[in-house]
DNA sequence: TTGACTCCCATAGATACCCATGATATTCCA
DNA sequence: TGGAATATCATGGGTATCTATGGGAGTCAA
């Protein structure tokens, strides 16, 4: 017998906010998260072409740019919305409120401190008008990119690797998937 | 996240392709799954019409197109519905969110990296006027496609082929259930 | 002045949108 | 009930638009 994986019923959670963009007049475009992977060249002036869908995703946003810091664990830009930076500092917020624990919400400390080493290490990334950001040189130091960039859709944030170092990464990745699933799904 | 293991669709027992549009009643506007199988042409620039009946059933989403994915265990294009990959994103980003564990939703790590790994290896498919998509180069050679292509329901996705590698994989899938059931069970 | 950065324009190629056609199904009415 | 008018679908092709990319001019600060 064959059997296949799929997720449970789907009901819509209505968090991730819906953004309209308009297209050419007549149709409109919904999209909502990150997806699939682009490889895009770096100029000489340091600048890179963010995905037009990616751009889309952000398309309402007040902001027009993506927050940007290296990643803790691999050799890889983070980045995301600015939507979902005020996402994460709101729910912390929340958090410690909830918990009663005013002390950290005013003080800002915090037993992990991850939320706010990640404030102090990102980078706002602004869109020129042609949709491209400049990537920093610490950025582009810590995930050793040259000449070409690949954005990595991750949902509701995306990476910016070094093609090179993101093909086996990517490799790894799948590799560990198949071995989950060995015991006779599919995917 | 949480997955249901069923059983693999029987539909496909000795079933074979229709060329030509189906008998479409009015009954089959209330199709709320992905079932029989359908081939049809991939033009030079690279368009295959999506069968009308699978259309029908993604009528209701925002969204008019679909997400595919190369499968990790065959050649072949796994896709779906825009609303199950947010509501993939969203529970993902909410449990870990909820849970407090802001280490995952901003590093990115889960247990099996299921989520993030299709994220990264799906690809948007938007519907144009006719109902066709675009095969990215990348998925037509995973899935061994030139000229035609095969569309397989399986209930809460669908899966495209190139045909003649569905046709071995369909007498092999068969040949195995025979084998089980010859013990005398009908089906 | 130099260097870093922003804004603006140009362009080739990819993509989306539009219209057309033949085949088949369905509706509707004499 | 037969058949003409209408609707749907898969398919093909032309064209306008968008995207990624390159380069130049203007601004600002040291």
């Amino acid at each position: 017998m064959i059997f296949h994986i799929v997720p449970n019923t789907l009901e819509g959670l209505g968090f991730v906010p819906v953004r309209r963009r308009k297209k050419t007049g007549k149709s409109e475009r919904l999209v909502t998260s990150f997806i699939s992977t682009y490889e895009n060249k770096v100029d000489r002036k340091g600048r890179v072409s963010v995905p037009a869908a990616y751009r889309s995703v952000l398309g309402t946003e007040s902001y027009q740019g993506v927050i940007a810091y290296p990643s803790i664990t691999h050799s890889v830009i983070e980045a995301f919305g600015r939507g979902m930076l005020d996402d994460l500092n709101q729910r912390k917020f929340n958090q410690t409120l909830d918990g009663g624990d005013f002390t950290q919400a005013l003080i800002g400390r915090s037993d992990d401190g991850l939320v706010e080493t990640v404030m102090a290490i990102s980078s706002e990334l602004p869109f020129d008008g042609e949709g491209r950001i400049i990537l920093p040189a610490r950025l582009i130091k810590h995930a050793g990119i040259t000449d070409r960039a690949t954005f990595v859709g991750r949902g509701t944030r995306f990476q910016v690797w070094a093609p090179g170092v993101y093909e086996k990464h990517q490799a790894a990745e799948v590799e560990a998937l198949r071995a989950k699933l060995s015991g006779g799904g599919t995917l």
